[in-house]
DNA sequence: GACGCTCCAAGTGTATACACTGTTGTTCAA
DNA sequence: TTGAACAACAGTGTATACACTTGGAGCGTC
């Protein structure tokens, strides 16, 4: 291997050349989303592109394809020459994405109870165990992300990869409104809802499966205050009192 | 108009600027994305950079951003450090895309069924006219880009932009999928299923509506040459012979 | 004091430079 | 003749330079 250096200096560390890459990119992408995500960055904050190179020590044009990649799912907005803001999805948009997600998923449940195997309801009693067992420590964290994940896991048991994506989609638009619009809905209620899905899939029933899903989400929806009667502002302002 | 020249050079077309401005970097993804669907590219192309930058008359960074694009919306995959290719959805893709818009549109049908206005029937049944007009007078990629659109303007008639968008997304990955597995399905038969579609709305009929539009997208599947045996190399090569 | 204007600073948009990768073709030894 | 090592080249990945836009502060005018 040791092949003399044809060229004498070398600006890249050798030691990171054919390595896994794990592509700056990809990992500014990752950075800033559990930024988001974990309300760190709070959704109308400015993402100037050159504070971000140099956090990441990468030049600014690394950091607009992060950018350009979060855009696209839909975690922040980039406006023309004005630059790049953590999204604010409208109260329109929310609706629409919970509406498309009872679609989605409720046929997606719907399907599932016909052709889920036994093996595959014993890995959603795993999943479920770890739900109640997130929720009881009271790891906050750890239980967000176990809540949203029931939902991917559903996908993926489906075999169908645009199915799952479409859906891990859909679940990141939804957790960044919930910290938009404040969910007061509790963990224990989406996790027993959660309990009574699986035990409708278990029975193999279909009807009741899909059906539950809709309420499940559709309760996500209800205790989100998207209330168009105290819009945005009046929080945004309301400190200043 | 005329205002003066504050800076002396000026390297930009004045003319362009406040311009609504087509962007040269969607002016690029739209031109790529045409002649795929028009099969002026084929799956598997190769897309070099520098050759695009040079027909449009930009840099390699705006072709790179627009090389980007496509890639999240499917129609090319990057390989790192190899380059951009025109999509070659697999098989096993194609069909899960077929089963997602079963999915999401019977279920969209299902929902449209229960809310139509009479108002919104007359406007399906003009498209369906235009469409008639476009397959009787032979107008094939007219009639093409109608018996797609037909798909969207449900979409759009439930209000739901987020779905209207998922299903458009959807759609551009049939049709690459059509031209990639030479669909032999035919564009009158097709056309009547989306009556039938239609007729099925107009009675409020929401069950008959979504049996209707997940037989029109198995219909539509079933005509593609989805099958294993007869690889692609077959196509890819034969040319050569 | 409000309005308009000019100028400046911060930041975005695009072009270009250059290091690095992958590929192909060539040379040479077995 | 085959195959390995190597050299040359085409093309990608990233950094940097610079033109342009936006927003706002300062200044003069009414």
């Amino acid at each position: 291997m040791a092949r003399k250096p044809a060229n004498a200096l070398r600006l890249v560390d050798p030691a990171r050349v054919g390595r896994a890459n794990p592509s700056s990119t990809h990992q500014i992408v990752d950075s800033i989303t559990g930024a988001i995500v974990e309300k760190r960055l709070m959704p109308g904050t400015k993402l100037v592109e050159q504070q971000i190179a140099d956090v990441f020590s990468v030049s600014r044009t690394v950091v607009r394809q992060a950018l350009n990649r979060l855009s696209r799912d839909r975690l922040v907005t980039l406006e023309p020459a004005r630059g790049a803001f953590v999204a604010m999805p409208s109260i329109e948009e929310a609706r629409q994405v919970f509406q498309v997600r009872r679609l989605v998923e409720g046929g997606m449940a719907r399907q599932l109870a016909q052709e889920i195997t036994d093996q595959q309801i014993e890995q959603l009693h795993a999943h479920l165990r770890d739900e109640r067992h997130a929720v009881s420590r009271n790891d906050v964290s750890g239980r967000t992300r176990l809540l949203a994940d029931f939902h991917v896991v559903l996908a993926r048991l489906m075999g169908n990869e645009v199915l799952a994506d479409l859906i891990a989609d859909l679940l990141s638009r939804s957790q960044l409104i919930a910290l938009m619009y404040q969910s007061g809905h509790s963990a224990e209620h989406s996790q027993a809802e959660h309990v009574h899905i699986v035990e409708a899939l278990a029975k193999r029933d279909g009807r009741a499966a899909a059906r539950l899903m809709e309420q499940h989400i559709t309760s996500v929806e209800r205790n989100l205050r998207l209330d168009p009667r105290t819009p945005d502002l009046a929080s945004v302002l309301k400190p200043r009192g």
